[in-house]
DNA sequence: CGGTTGACCAAGT
DNA sequence: GACTTGGCCAACC
C-alpha cells in the first residue's frame, strides 16, 4: 500500500460533520511528511469517495483550498462543508477543535 | 541518486 | 496580525 493509498483510506474516515488536519493524518501514518498528505489529496484520483474539503490546516484555517486561489470554488466548498454542519468564518472552521476528528 | 517542490507546521520577526 | 524562516518528508524531475 502507498503513502498516497494510506491517506485516501484515512480521510475515507472521516465522518460526516467532521473534519480532519493533514497534520492527524501524517500522525496517525506514523510520519511526519504533512506535505505528503496534501499532494496526496491534491491529486484525489477518488474524488467523491475522498472527502479531501473535509481536511483543513492544524489551526483550522483552509489552507490551499481557497486560501491560495480566491478565484477558486470559495463559497462553493465552504457551503459544501456548512451543508455537513461545519461553519466556516474567515477562512477558519467555527470551533474546530470540536469537530476535529482523530483517528 | 541529487535537487527541487509542496492543499504543511511551528516559531520567530 | 500579516510575513518570513527553517524544518520536515514523500513525490517528481
Amino acid at each position: 500500500m502507498s503513502f498516497n493509498q494510506q491517506v485516501y483510506q484515512l480521510c475515507r474516515k472521516i465522518p460526516r460533520g467532521k473534519v480532519s488536519t493533514y497534520k492527524a493524518i501524517a500522525e496517525a501514518l506514523n510520519t511526519k511528511a504533512y506535505r505528503a498528505v496534501g499532494a496526496a489529496l491534491r491529486n484525489n484520483p477518488f474524488a467523491p469517495k475522498v472527502p479531501c474539503h473535509r481536511v483543513v490546516a492544524s489551526d483550522g484555517s483552509l489552507y490551499g483550498f481557497q486560501g491560495k486561489r480566491e478565484g477558486m470554488a470559495l463559497q462553493r466548498k465552504q457551503q459544501l462543508l456548512e451543508s455537513e454542519g461545519l461553519i466556516i468564518i474567515n477562512k477558519k472552521v467555527k470551533d474546530f477543535e470540536e469537530k476535529l476528528f482523530k483517528f
